[in-house]
Parts: structure tokens; C-alpha cells; sequence
DNA sequence: TATGAATGAGTTTTCATTCAT
DNA sequence: GATGAATGAAAACTCATTCAT
């Protein structure tokens, strides 16, 4: 009763834009399902309006074109990989080599709890030199991970836990390149890797 | 003159069948060349044909479908891959470790010479667990792969060159997820990695 | 506060209405000026709504359908038409050739002030044999200006100002053959006629 | 039997030509006629492809877009406008009052048996100022029209069958508007004019 | 009254494949 | 063997209209 009119606008815009977020995000989850179901190539406009149980002219409603769509899938993921996955938490006075193997071992988790996430980052990997609008997501996405490594790397060898000559820079790039090897090689051969063992071997290389 | 009718008529054959080689070698070959270019995603059978300077109905002559036409694509890559590059000649006798070493780099020089190679052979990964007819052709090459690497470790151990508590399987398969964690890199980056510096972090962890 | 509750309302009515009036006119006027821009062929009813600045629910809720609001904007035009332009007054006391030099005139005035008029007018005219809705508007319009015109000539003729022989009806057809000839020719061409040699030709027919 | 084979393949690549025109032919016969009947507003390519007889994608065959059949309609009309109709033939020794006369009649003839001749004309006339790939070709055809009524009243003047006071630029173009005028009259109200009369009266204009 | 969201029916265009020659 | 022409099925996208609020 002690709402005025305005107010209530406010609050009936509030719920239609949750409402209209709400849409457009089960648009770009149907999207990303299908992508790492039957990849980029076989991606129907049809397909995604479908599994989000809508109409296709509503899926034009909240996205101008399917490679807008598409966009918003790679903005999704950029997202999902900014957060660490909830199962493995860093602990609190983490050694940087605790770092690091809590990175491999949360990768580890990824790929086999949501596999599809490494499936559909492969696609728009693979797209990407053709595609300028997906290459500085996924660059952005590099960086972030390659500084983060750098850091702990940094702080290893400050700490006088990792060898006193390691690069971090190429360091950094090394593991990246093992991490997406594995990978790579798990979502296309779909054979579970041995994680444990590919750590002893990283250790043998940073300590 | 003294050739019989018959013998022309094989004659004839065998040209026509070596013409019929060619034409169909010409549209894999351009079919290759245009999964590189626009990723399987993109190619057109439209394309295939104008490229290979034939009419799309030839195409369908030569092949039964778009599909048989890129297995046959598939089974071109298996036979780049089974032939070592020209410029890396394996030395006579090479210790284990310079084949280790000499397989780096050729795949450096495939990779800076014809990256296709490698962006074809990507595409078909990712495609792989989603394709019944790719997926053997491309765990027969791995597995070509991992034993190549195999022996060479095995003969490591041996010759007392490598750390006598490797082991080669999971060697094999370590060494062939840092290659393709570099390969990948590379074709998605489009960053040119560093290899002598990958083959030295190798070199401490085999030798 | 001496008002009563009901008086309120029917003010309050009376302001809506005229709201409502005016929310129908801006649509009407959004729709043709949309039309002379690009054509009955390309108008689309949310560009109308968007010129209008309102939703296209909105422009539901005045009109029934498209059809409807084309129709109101027909009606439009024949408003337009039924005043005479602002600058050329009609003088008082007029000949004959007079007001048909005034009526040149005020054409050759709206083609050079308010060119859609002429273009919005042709899109209708074309359509108007396969609108059942337009013609008989069109019609009318055509009537009420051949009535005019052989009034003019009957007062010309009677007064001596015209020649004794000129019927009046095929003289209003004449006249009005020749400037729709004009307007269509000015329109499509974009090129502007030299209405002055024009009225002299028409002088040398009717004195 | 003496034709080599190059020559049956020209004959074989003639016929084909012949009946790649003829398709063309008819889907550009097909979109003119329902452009006169129903107007560009509702010109659909599956509706033209109806009328030809054809698939839709076999109209994308043979012409790139609706635009460029549209086009092609536009070809198709400068074509027919350039010939004379067959009904009205040109006296071997006409006057310059005899050829004026004879083009008032064959267009009033065309007018009464092909009117959509004039329909389609206007529909593009009314969209030429909107669409700059008709526009050079209708004025090209005004052009042509134009230079044609101006070596007539050349010919008249210097003939002295015409008055010599007379500019031939400007009374081409009053001639032309008159005819422009007559002819969109007639498609418009559907009223078929009285020539004879609208000829009397040029003939007092010109002689 | 007004609007954001939704939609059925349709629009042009594309694509792998086939057919007659 | 090769090709120009043709096509069914599907693709992305559009549009006037409606509905819940």
C-alpha cells in the first residue's frame, strides 16, 4: 500500500528484466549443450529454441543472429572458467606447488564432472583464428590463466620451493601446453588420464 | 601396331584409371585445403568442386557422398602422418634420445610448414568421438604413435640413455599429450611455441 | 473543489481522448512518412511504432491491423488535399484562368515544399486497383477535383474568358491528365518542371 | 554422321543455352506478370516459381537473388518498350504529325491489350528514385523516348507542318508528361481515355 | 493505455544430391 | 566420365499479431 506507482514499475521492470535474463540464459545453456553434443558444425537455430522450449522467432527475440548466440556462449564459458570449480577449494596457506596441483587436480575434476566445458572451449579454439570476435575472449582467457601461473611460479621460486632457474614466463607456458594436451587428448580419445602420474612428472620439473 | 584390341583397350584402362586417381586425388586434396581454411564447419561441396576445377556432379561421381569424400580426406591425413617429413632425415644411427629430439622437430617443421596438417587433424579430433567412421582411423594413428614412442623409450632403458624407472607406456603417453598440448597451442594461438626449450625440459625428465 | 466527482471524469475523459487522438496521429504521420521514404513495399509496422515512439503493442491497440492504420493514413491524405496550401492564396475576386493558374500553382508549390504528398498519393494510386479499401477514397478524390475544375471552365466559358467551344468534362479530364502527368514525371525523375511554359501551353488551349 | 564431336558438344552446349534462356525467360515472364498483378508490395519468389512451373531453388539457379530477377524484369521491359507494337505500323512516308499521332495510338493500343505493360512501368517508376539499380535504366528509357518526340517536332518545325515557334526539348517533355499522365490515369482509375479527343487537343498545341 | 515478451506462418536463400544428356 | 540443370529439405531470419501484466 506504501509503494507508489513508480515504485511499482520499478519493481514490475525489475522482474521482467530477471525474467528476460532468465530466457536468454537457458537460450545460451541450450546452445552450449548442443555445441558440445554436436559441435559448432551441427548447431541448429531450430536445435537450441527447441531444448530451451521456445519459440525460434523468440530466440531472434532476445539474440539478433545466431552468432550473436554464439557470442554469448563464449561470454558464458569465459565466465564459468573465472570460477574455480566448488569441490576443490584452495586451501588456505597454500605452497605455490600446492597451487599447482590443485590446479591440475581441479582441471582434473572439470574433465570429468563437466567435460563438455573442455569439448565446447575446443570448438571455439579451433575457431578461433577465423573468427575475430571469438579470438580475444579466448585470448583474454590465455592470459588470465598464463599470468596466474606465472605467479605462483614466482612465488615457488622465491619461496625457494621450485628450482632457483626456472623461467616463469615459459614455465607457465609449458604447463599450459601439458594442460591442454591432456586436454585435448582426453576429449578426443576419451580415455581418462592419469593425472597423479602426469603431476609426479611436473614435480620432477619444478621442484 | 602389333598390339592387339585388347591390349589398347587395358592401355586405355589404365589411363583412364590413373585419370580417375588423379580427379579424385585433386578433390580430397582440395577438400584438405578447405577444412584448413574454413573448418569442416564451413566446407561446401559447392567449394570442394570449384576449387578442384570440376563440376559438383563430378564430385558425386567420384564420390558416393560429402561424407565418404572426407573420410577419404581422413585416410589422405593417415598418410601424410605415415611418412616422416623430407627435411628431418632420422639419422643412420641415432641414439634414442636424437630420435626423441628429431621427432620434436619435425613436428616443429610440420607445424611451421604446413600447419594444416595440424588444423586438419584437430578438426577431425574434435569430430572423432561424435563420428563412428573417423574415430578408428584416428586411434589406429595414435596408437601407431604410442608404440613408435614405446620401443624408443624401451631401447633407452636399455641402452642405459634413459632413466631406468621410466615407463614407456606412460612415457609414450606423457610425450604425446605435451605434442599435442603443443600443437594445439600453436594452431589456436597462432603463437609460434619455443621448442628447443620444450626439448630441453624433456631432456630432464627422460635422461 | 466545486467540481463534482462525475465532472471530473468527463474532463478527465475528454483529456484522454484527445491523448488518444494524438497517439493515433503521430502513428498515422510516422506511417506516411515511412511510406514516402521507402515504399508501401518495405513498411513494416515496427518501424512505424519505433518512429512513433511507442511500442508495437501500442500501435495494436489504435489499430486493428496494419490494413487499418494504411487506411487511416489514406484518410490522411485526403484531409491534406481538401485544404489548399497556405501560400497560394486564392484571390478574391479571381478569373476563371485565374484559379486555374492558382490551382498549377499550388501544385507546383506542395511537389516543391512536401514532395511525399505526391509520392505517398502514387503508392496509393498504384495499389488502388487492388484495394477495395483505397479506391473508392481515391475516387473520390479524383470526383471532388473534376467538379471543381469544370466549374472553373463553366465560369470561363459563361464569362467569355474561355474558349465557347471546350466541353467542360474532357476539359477537367485534360487538365487533370496533365498534372497528374507532372507530379508522376517530377517523382520519378527528381527532375523539377518548368511549370510556368506548362500553364503557357495550357493557356493557348483554354482562351 | 560428318560431325565431328566438337561440334555435336557446340550443338549439345547450343540447345542447352537455348533452354537455360527459356527458363530465364519464364521466371522473368513469370515475376512481371505478378508484379502487374499484385504489385511489388506481394512479389514472392515461391509464387514466381509456381507460376514458371519450377522449384524455388531452381529460380536461385538461374538468377542470384529476388533483386536480381527483379532486375531482369526491369531488362525485360526497356526490351519490349524498345519495339514498336505490331498493330500500329509506322506509314513508310509519315508526317511528323503522323508519327506523334501514331504514338498516342500504339500506346493506346498497348494500354487497351497489354495495360500491365504500364502497371509494372509504374511500379518501377514509383520505386526507381529509391533503388539505384533502376534507376539508370528508366532514365534511359525516358531519354530515349524524349530524343525520339524531339527529332519529330525538329523535323515538323523545319517541315513547317508544326509552329515554328516551337522548343523542342520542352514540348518533348509536355508530350511525354501528357502521355505519362493519360497512361497512369488510366491504370489508376481504370477509366480507358479518350485518345482521339486528348489528340485533338495536341494538335492544336503543335500545328 | 501501454508494454515486453512471445509466436505461427512465412520469407528468402542454401545445400547436398540427383537426373538427363 | 563429365556436366548443366533441377530439386527436396532445411537453413537463418522476419513480420504482423497476440498475450500477460
Amino acid at each position: 500500500m506504501y509503494e507508489t506507482h513508480k515504485e511499482q514499475d520499478k519493481q514490475k521492470g525489475r522482474t521482467r528484466a530477471i525474467q528476460n535474463d532468465e530466457r536468454r540464459r537457458s537460450l545460451v545453456l541450450a546452445a552450449y549443450q548442443l555445441i558440445a553434443e554436436k559441435g559448432l558444425e551441427h548447431l541448429r537455430t531450430r536445435d537450441i529454441a527447441a531444448r530451451a522450449g521456445v519459440n525460434i522467432a523468440t530466440l531472434h527475440y532476445h539474440f539478433a543472429s545466431k552468432e550473436d548466440l554464439i557470442g554469448s556462449v563464449v561470454d558464458y564459458l569465459l565466465q564459468v572458467f573465472s570460477t574455480p570449480p566448488p569441490s576443490i577449494p584452495e586451501p588456505a596457506h597454500a605452497t605455490p606447488w600446492d597451487r599447482i596441483r590443485s590446479m591440475f587436480l581441479s582441471i582434473e575434476y572439470r574433465l570429468r564432472v563437466t567435460p563438455e566445458l573442455y569439448i565446447v572451449l575446443s570448438e571455439f579454439g579451433l575457431r578461433s583464428p577465423r573468427s575475430p570476435s571469438i579470438q580475444p575472449a579466448l585470448k583474454k582467457l590465455d592470459e588470465g590463466w598464463s599470468s596466474y601461473i606465472r605467479q605462483i611460479v614466482t612465488d615457488g621460486i622465491q619461496q625457494g620451493q621450485f628450482r632457483a632457474d626456472l623461467d616463469p614466463e615459459s614455465t607457465a607456458k609449458a604447463l599450459m601446453i601439458v594442460l591442454k594436451g591432456a586436454t585435448y587428448h582426453q576429449i578426443t580419445s576419451g580415455e581418462a588420464l592419469d593425472f597423479a602420474h602426469l603431476l609426479k612428472e611436473v614435480e620432477r620439473l619444478l621442484l
